[in-house]
DNA sequence: TTGTAAGCGTTATCAG
DNA sequence: CTGATAACGCTTACAA
């Protein structure tokens, strides 16, 4: 194994080797690096500056946490892959707000990646967890209550015992839909995230709109159809991935299939940017052809005068941090839903056809 | 402190609680979740079902993480506040790069942050580091050398015992302003990255210019001088943070002082992006009025039709990873240089004034 | 101001 | 296939 340090030990370097060598206890060189108050500072230095040239670099994080029952660690859980998650600007975007509240302590956040199993979840040495939109029911959920530490649910349905931080999915979801309404548009396309936890694409059936199990998706998808009421024809296609590129073949099928379409109500900015890709291959005209509506009012929708609802996403990841927090410091467990708004920009205008 | 048990336990149960409630041997326990081939299956299944009864969730990480000698976490460490990393899309693709490295294996990723002082990093437990651009000879980078774990560097200079991820910075540099060179251009600004870690912005003196301590800056800087040569005026300004906003302000303040300049190397589209968002306030034609060539090809980049150099990003994150894998499975100290190459788009065209 | 000693919860070794 | 025992490296009352 490469190691950095000049002479590799053979043996690693412990606390007691310290000790032994200054013929000191280990309690006080514990205290050197833990409790500067409690020796003298003569000693202190002769303490670090024989780790030093020893090559100790400090007590054992592991050992420590171990003996103190704190990790110091916040576990933060995304029910997609990681990769996936850093592809998205929203997640991104969430992902910082966390670390804005974990900076402030000294604290350091895992990320853990959501395969197929749960391992990673449970082998994870952390005081506590933030959940980021898992399904209802999700085996990570699962594996996640059973290690019984402080839990966040973010944009999920919330759980007895846990922290909840959510947006108001429906009142934008309702703005969106009425919106286009009032500019006239009767047959409406509408993108949506994924439904369930079995991947699945392209136009649904009622069969499966009735068994959505991401609170996210359920909640707008709800909201789209109580306020188009009767007022509306609704087309609704489901997204494999939260992608340009999916809302892109999306958009290409679904206007192909319904050809009277005049507007579309997407579930998130980044099937909205395909749509918008969609419409320049098509020659369709935006918001003349077409209007469009996205969701979540990523950073880079305003130039490119994305009609959205917004959300607070980076506040949401701060808010979920804080909580953690809270709960970690034996405080109350929060409950806060943000408020969304829709921001009315240039792909979304009065129906023309 | 909330907890998410149906009953929560006074004391915390231990593998040793299920063994005594069982008339078994620690040992046999442990073995039921680590070898399930070491024991008999209907012992294994009752061990399981008494551990799901008395509410244990299987074998604390922190403790079999202290036995075993190893964590099964990759630490992740970035010259910034994480929450400025998540706000740029080239750190973003970085980490998802280094992500899907790591969700291969059954491994967790630490996000390190790194404030003013190096204690996260002295009490992260990881089996290694990977470092990322981090600027030479920094505490941080210093803490991290002292942990005497493998470590990856990524885009720095090379420290003898790390492996080392980078790309070709000086070549992408000479393509860009060659580029511009070729164009006809004559009065060049240049908005450049941080170029030490005491922070300052706008023009920079030549005894600053002296004393980068960030290689990528460094080497990107030195390269449009030495292409540039004779041949053209060069106008360095530092920018304080690698955000749109900053470029477009250094931009404003750039053309001010030397309105002769006709275009504009960037070393990160970021900063790019800043620039058209000023050229348009001022109502500069891109790329009549002004030229624009940024570094990195973000994603977005594409559709804004701004020419930039490309370096593979994620690629280079997964490289990062799995370089750290290698090391930590005992192999060979990795050593790679990722080429870049300039993709010419609209925003840079022949000289018109 | 410093030392003693008892764990923290697990796993590996080795014997039965 | 199962059990006893000794670490892993550290922290912290409490005693000196």
């Amino acid at each position: 194994m490469a190691s950095a340090s000049p002479s590799p030990p053979l043996r690693r370097v412990t606390l007691k080797d310290i000790a032994r060598a200054l013929s000191v206890s280990p309690a006080t060189v514990s205290n050197a690096y833990n409790r500067p108050d409690q020796l003298s500072p003569a000693l202190r230095t002769l303490v670090l500056e024989t780790a030093q040239r020893l090559g100790y670099s400090g007590p054992d994080p592991l050992a420590s946490s171990l003996r103190r029952g704190r990790t110091g660690v916040l576990g933060l859980l995304y029910d997609a892959t990681l990769s996936y998650a850093f592809a998205d600007p929203a997640a991104s975007l969430f992902l910082g707000g966390v670390a804005r509240a974990v900076e402030a302590q000294a604290l350091n956040l895992l990320l853990i990646p959501s395969p197929q199993d749960a391992v990673p979840v449970r082998t994870a040495s952390v005081d506590g967890f933030i959940v980021y939109s898992a399904s209802d029911g999700s085996d990570l959920l699962s594996a996640v209550m059973a290690r019984g530490l402080p839990v966040v649910l973010v944009d999920q349905t919330p759980l007895p015992g846990t922290a909840h931080i959510g947006i108001d999915d429906a009142g934008g979801a309702r703005e969106a839909a009425r919106h286009l309404l009032r500019l006239g548009h009767r047959q409406i396309g509408v993108l949506s995230l994924e439904l369930t936890t079995q991947r699945q694409r392209g136009p649904v059936s009622p069969a499966r709109e009735a068994q959505i199990s991401y609170r996210t998706t359920a909640e707008r998808l709800h909201a789209y159809r109580q306020e188009v009421g009767d007022e509306a024809q609704l087309y609704l296609s489901e997204a494999l991935d939260n992608t340009p590129q999916e809302g892109m073949l999306l958009t290409m099928e679904l206007l192909r299939l319904h050809p009277q379409i005049t507007a579309l109500l997407c579930m998130s900015d980044v099937l909205a940017q395909g749509v918008l890709e969609a419409a320049r291959q098509l020659g369709r005209q935006v918001p003349g052809d077409l209007s469009v509506v996205g969701y979540d009012d990523i950073p880079s929708s305003a130039a490119l005068g994305l009609s959205s609802v917004h959300q607070p996403t980076a506040r949401k990841g701060e808010l979920a941090g804080q909580a953690l927090l809270e709960l970690l410091g034996g405080g109350e467990i929060t409950q806060v839903i943000l408020p969304t708004a829709l921001v009315a920009r240039g792909s979304s205008g009065e129906r023309r056809r």
